[in-house]
DNA sequence: GTAAATAGCGAAAACGTTTTCAACGATAAA
DNA sequence: TTTATCGTTGAAAACGTTTTCGCTATTTAC
């Protein structure tokens, strides 16, 4: 391996000489910074990372926090768009990315984080609620946090209030009234999501039975079909379910075939996500897209920022917006609103 | 942070003897040795890696190598259930995992390699024919590919040529005989299913048509939805398409749906793969399951063993077994077979 | 002309480890 | 008693950087 010792000796100058060539200190000669930086190129030298990292403590270096567990995190299309953009985003910025787990030995993820000195952590699919996730929040390094916000930490999320806000109006407009809400595991996406629903329906004079609103679980199949049989066996069931995600969908619309209930003809529905997978089954779904690319740079943007200006940088709330995917579940029924059934 | 100096103080003993009683060499005197334990623990000591690595030049980190461009690696289940999978498995043996990427200052993935001192290196999803993977497998690291193999070097692959075969074996047994085969890009792992194919077919004396057999695209709904087109146009259509993957076949189905031919009652069909969605969408898709985390593990135990037992460690090439997911996309036509139409 | 500022460079310390080697005292062997 | 052996410890060098500070030579200001 070449080091800065061997192009000092190649170009007659000082080891200190070629550091500050190399790294662009205003402090050395035009010319010798010129020979030093040809003899670098041709001579293939590659910066030692961990000299590097010792000497300055920047590692230039992030740390990601996934889910383990359940292995839902790496799985889930949404979040293994977030980490692919948010890698390609900070690579860009000069910092690559490792994985932080606590591992085995009973290492949480504040000691592992400190272990490979992290310039900072995203974290991102994890239960946000464990004192281990709370350590590493309250820990010295910058962190951002993504669908999940903690008081005087960055976080980005895609905007759930206006995501659940607009497919309201949307089913609305499509001449909808009654309408159900399978939704997922009560975090706060849930509840934003929640809240903008309520919003909507109150803004719309939509009334909301009790028993139209059901707690499911995000990408749990079973659930959702579950969850819509309940609904399709009420006196009074909805004409519009809007499911926590994409995949959920799968299972209410399994549920639907099994029923005998046709979608769109008997009920639309609108998923959550956007996925790839939604815009290729048929009937296309109505859903409501996460822009997780943007997710992603956003949140490796703002996390560099945290690292690189820790004192400038305020912490604050991203919010990402996202946008309706029309697709063919959800039927237009409005003319039925004159003459109801 | 504490250090070893600081340890050292604490005990009243040398730097060396407290590095040397951590690392656990026989050198260093029982109490000594616990009371310095014990003042690591208590002092939350936290080695430095950075120091660590350069003194050593071992980084305990693992590089792992996935598509970047179209990001058709961190978004693909199987994949992801591999990465997830191996990260768990060298984790468990003390190594951390960095994602390698050319980037775009023109660092190639051998040089990124170097800059970060990986120990090894893992490389999925990629294009293996690109020079710069060339450049990677010929460089100084030790490196497990996956479902992809170079001469000299280990790779992890799941039984592609018996996957197939088994498909097949079982079509055949269901009364097929014509069995059409949409296979992906000419990649070495297409070429083991097709001579699985093959093999299969040569054995069970069923004829193959040379239109039978047609290059698709993995992961490709529109690629497969036009191949099932032109297979169900001909004068003579199979009873039988075997899909790339499991995704592939959402494009089939949505063809066969257009045009009114129904599965499993008018066409048996396959997947590959065995990802989440084949279980649940209806009806379950019958496919091929790829043991993903077992390929993750593999890979990982054994890219562990190459970079400890650099010697004593041989290439080879690692076949992992899958097994056949019993779905209801195949039906028994082989009471047909007597008095055919 | 002198004094002061500046540009260009190098010596050396430091970052936190690991590891070699020598030294020491104590014990075993002769 | 002397010598060899062993177990335990420490001094110091090394890994490849970065950065401070001081030095010289040159330029600028007066």
């Amino acid at each position: 391996m070449v080091t800065i010792k061997d192009i000092s000796k190649q170009c007659d100058v000082s080891p200190a000489t070629v550091s500050k060539a190399l790294n662009g200190y205003g402090d050395v000669g035009k010319e010798t910074t010129e020979r030093i930086l040809r003899a670098a190129r041709e001579m293939h030298y590659m910066p030692n990372a961990a000299a590097r990292q010792l000497k300055t403590n920047i590692s230039h270096n992030i740390g990601v926090v996934f889910e383990d567990e359940t292995m839902s995190g790496l799985t889930h299309e949404y979040f293994s768009q977030i980490l692919n953009s948010a890698k390609n985003t900070v690579e860009a910025l000069g910092y690559d990315i490792t994985f932080i787990s606590q591992s085995i030995g009973g290492r949480s993820f504040t000691e592992h984080c400190r272990y490979r000195k992290c310039d900072g952590v995203l974290i991102a699919s994890v239960d946000f609620t464990s004192p281990a996730v709370r350590e590493l929040i309250d820990s010295e390094f910058p962190t951002v946090t993504i669908d999940y916000s903690f008081n005087d930490h960055s976080c980005v999320m895609s905007d759930n209030v206006n995501g659940a806000y607009r497919l309201v109006h949307y089913l609305y407009d499509k001449g909808h009234r009654k309408i159900a809400f399978i939704h997922g595991e009560q975090t706060s996406v849930t509840q934003k999501r929640l809240s903008g629903f309520y919003k909507a329906c109150g803004e719309l004079g939509i009334d909301v039975p009790e028993e139209y609103v059901v707690e499911g679980r995000f990408h749990d199949t079973k659930v959702s079909a579950e969850a819509t049989r309940r609904l399709m066996e009420l006196k009074n069931p909805p004409t519009a379910i809007m499911y926590p995600d994409d995949f959920s969908y799968i299972g209410g619309s399994n549920q639907c075939e099994r029923m005998g209930i046709s979608i769109p003809g008997d009920l639309s529905v609108t998923g959550y996500d956007g996925i790839h997978l939604s815009q290729v089954i048929r009937p296309k779904l109505t859903t409501w897209y996460q822009d997780a690319v943007r997710i992603g740079e956003v949140s490796g943007r703002k996390l560099v920022e945290c690292i690189e200006h820790k004192k400038s940088c305020i912490a604050e709330e991203l919010l990402v917006d996202g946008k309706l995917l029309e697709g063919q579940t959800v039927r237009d029924i409005s003319a039925d609103l004159q003459n109801p059934v």
